[in-house]
DNA sequence: CTCCACACGTGATTC
DNA sequence: TGAATCACGTGTGGA
């Protein structure tokens, strides 16, 4: 009861550990402090009643921005039908889990398809990859049309352009 | 120097006062935990070292999806409307039609475009006339656009496809 | 029993 | 002069 801390070597061990928690502590604020943009008061409350405030404000712009990024890929695939690849397995597919943090965006391609007569012309917009076109000449051929042109463009940093006219054969 | 705090009635004011400042840090303290996801340590220290780390991460992903956004937003689909070449024809419509197997397709070009960061894509599906590529090249390079790759594609009897892949001179 | 983290009261400093 | 903030040393309680 009356004495509590005895041995005076480790009683000055203890305040050293504190003395060097509170330096921590410190340092700890001052980096959330200084990642902290607009900050006018240097209190700790402040700074941590801003950091709060910023936290939130991040979190939700993320959410704004997937939902963006969402809807621009979602309302850019209207053209066709999605490309099926072949040799993938059909599985039900309706999970419903949710994000990671990093979600992969996965783009679908944009196919448009016309025919005329005997011509049918093919217009493929995906991404770029090595072997995309051959894959997709083989399956083209596949069908019952022979290509009879066929351009590729690059466009952009990472996107092909794919214009192909075929006839079919009887 | 010696006596420092006089007045013995704001001294417990000073205390209290103290109190409630520590009231309100912890109580920050506690909300800032309660936000940042996935944390194991509650310590003060532990909360403000996965804060800092938790910020800088929201940071960084909100500066790859603004981004991402970007891009996106940029490379939407614009169908360009009817698009009236400065050809001079005043259209006999209507009245003698010769008898066309099918029914008449329409004669107006397509014309769509989009644009990823300085590239510029126009795909044009029209009537096949002499001196129409020319006359799409020219009027191209007459705005803001250098042409990087092009393409004209017969399809069917009397249709050209041409797919021009250019880039803004600024 | 020894660490570790916390809250407390208190003196000093600043505006 | 107050009011408000800070760092310090210390006691205490939980792994």
């Amino acid at each position: 009861m009356a004495a509590a801390t005895r041995s005076p070597s480790h009683a000055q061990d203890h305040i050293l550990a504190e003395r060097k928690r509170r330096e921590k502590l410190s340092q700890r604020f001052i980096a959330l402090s200084s990642i902290v943009p607009g900050l006018k008061k240097m209190d700790k409350a402040s700074v941590l009643g801003d950091a709060i405030k910023y936290v939130k404000h991040l979190q939700e712009k993320i959410k704004q921005l997937e939902e963006q990024t969402k809807k621009r890929t979602v309302e850019s695939v209207v053209l066709v039908k999605r490309y099926h690849l072949p040799a993938d397995d059909d599985s039900n597919s309706s999970s419903n889990d949710d994000d990671d943090s990093k979600s992969n965006v996965e783009k679908a391609p944009e196919i448009e398809a016309r025919a005329s007569e005997r011509d049918v012309m093919i217009r493929i917009h995906c991404e770029k990859q090595p072997g995309v076109l051959a894959k997709v000449l083989t399956e083209v051929e596949s069908l019952h049309l022979s290509i009879v042109n066929s351009s590729v463009m690059p466009f952009g940093n990472s996107t092909l352009d794919i214009t192909i006219v075929a006839q079919v054969t009887n």
